[in-house]
DNA sequence: CGACATTTTGACGCTGGTCAATATTGGTGG
DNA sequence: CCACCAATATTGACCAGCGTCAAAATGTCG
């Protein structure tokens, strides 16, 4: 189903270079071939943790199979999440700063993990001249991606921001080599929430509200994807409910939010 | 004032290793004097773009002097900041992902930045063992920071964002070697209110109450803070303005808001 | 001095948070 | 197999925080 397979099950418990970085759909490492490392798998079951917040970082891991999501816990114990990864993505990459730790990472199905040790990192980088590319890459993905939910939740409303994180989750699964139009969610309406700045009632609502308006089905976390397209580019979806049009008017386009930035673009570089 | 003291002037317009070590704050590279590498600077006036979202990326750099915002512009040309890098931050860490910058950078002052070239960052990870470190854990540390700030974001009301903000950017003009308790601020209240999610009048409102509440003092972009502590743990601030202490009981903290972490805290590793 | 950007303050209303009750699912043990 | 319980999800009612619109004050630059 896709070109991307990760080693699955019993008979594969390492990766070569060129295997990971297929995982992480990035370039392969050039004369990646002529190095003999391989990287060990680690299994886990739904619920176990892979790394926590304060804990001495050892390694980089990049997910192979099943789902996971990342926390930070604030001094009071709630906890805020970070993001879903699922396969190709790199987790534990904020231990790279202070050799510990920032955030929690969960395993939320059984899943599958590649590891790359902190040693092999220092070697690899030495001996292969553009391994090092391939880490600042998979790193600096983690900010264009960070950036762009921030993006999303400064802007959207609930349900846009709702709608959006389907769609995107739909395609990483997509990229994954899972069908993209109907899935299961592995994560609560609480973990959603918080990772889109939200209660969990109001996502519970907007899901509601979607699946009125025609553009998804719900069944708890059964979800199916009528108009992607659609999802991704909501900005609004204020008509009450489902056919009733209250004459609103398609005309009520101000979107003159915080413009200033012809100005500084305008700015001589 | 600052051992960290960046070349200034008209005196050097270069940087060794050595320096860019010390300008970024950690642990300066082993053999950095072995190395004749130094790295240009480059001055900007005030409202220069430093880089451009979607333009080649070329090089990092590091803040030596001034102010910046950084900040995406989505299609409808809203633009919402980043952050507000000033001495010692790394610039351009984004545009590693596809060699293509993901962000813009102007400069708010007139300010100075180390250049570090795209084909230094190769070659010198090459021949210095621990180079490659250093800029993992540079880029390492966006990633941390941007975490923390989504968690003040998801958790906490306008005002504690604010007196956040506040403390935190004292904090790191303190690092940078200037005054931490009065200061100018280099951006207008419409880009707090981005980079915090909210409008600029909720900020100028927050900047209002915060100083009925004698914690700061404004006038338009002079601030003074009285009680950084209290700015840095602040998390509500109904008791209706000034003084009058309406017998606030320091008991009310419920906050039990998104709790289920033991669970998954509770997790065998 | 006049045009413009930025800031402050007020009034009002909507979005989404809060509290609460009910439904559905899944797991456990009798 | 069914009763029971905990976790999760759904839905409703209420209201407050903050966005929106508007106007005036202050500062900045030519």
């Amino acid at each position: 189903m896709s070109t991307v397979r990760a080693p699955s099950q019993a008979d594969a418990h390492r990766s070569t270079l060129a295997e990971a970085c297929r995982l992480l759909r990035l370039p392969e490492v050039t004369g990646a071939s002529q190095v003999d490392t391989t990287f060990l798998h680690r299994r886990l079951k739904a619920g176990q943790r892979l790394t926590s917040q304060g804990e001495p970082f050892e390694a980089l891991y990049v997910v192979a199979e099943g789902f996971f999501k990342t926390f930070v816990a604030d001094e009071t114990g709630n906890q805020l999440v970070l993001g879903f990864p699922l396969q190709g993505d790199l987790v534990g990459a904020d231990g790279l700063c202070n050799h510990r730790h920032a955030s929690y990472a969960v395993a939320l199905t059984d899943a599958e993990v590649v590891v790359v040790p902190f040693r092999s990192i220092a070697n690899l980088g030495r001996s292969l001249d553009d391994f090092e590319q391939l880490i600042y890459r998979a790193i600096s993905r983690e900010l264009v991606t960070d950036h762009a939910l921030r993006s999303l939740i400064g802007t959207l409303g609930a349900e846009a921001r709702v709608a959006r994180f389907l769609a995107l989750f739909a395609e990483r699964c997509g990229k994954a080599g899972h069908a993209a139009e109907r899935f299961t969610l592995p994560m609560t309406r609480q973990e959603i929430g918080s990772y889109l700045g939200l209660t969990l009632e109001t996502v519970s609502r907007a899901f509601s509200a979607l699946a009125d308006a025609g553009l998804i089905t719900v069944a708890q976390r059964e979800i199916g994807l009528a108009d992607i397209e659609q999802l991704r580019t909501l900005q609004k979806l204020h008509p009450n409910a489902a056919g009733r049009s209250t004459g609103r008017r398609a005309a009520d386009r101000p979107t003159r939010r915080n413009v200033t930035w012809m100005d500084m673009l305008g700015a001589a570089a």
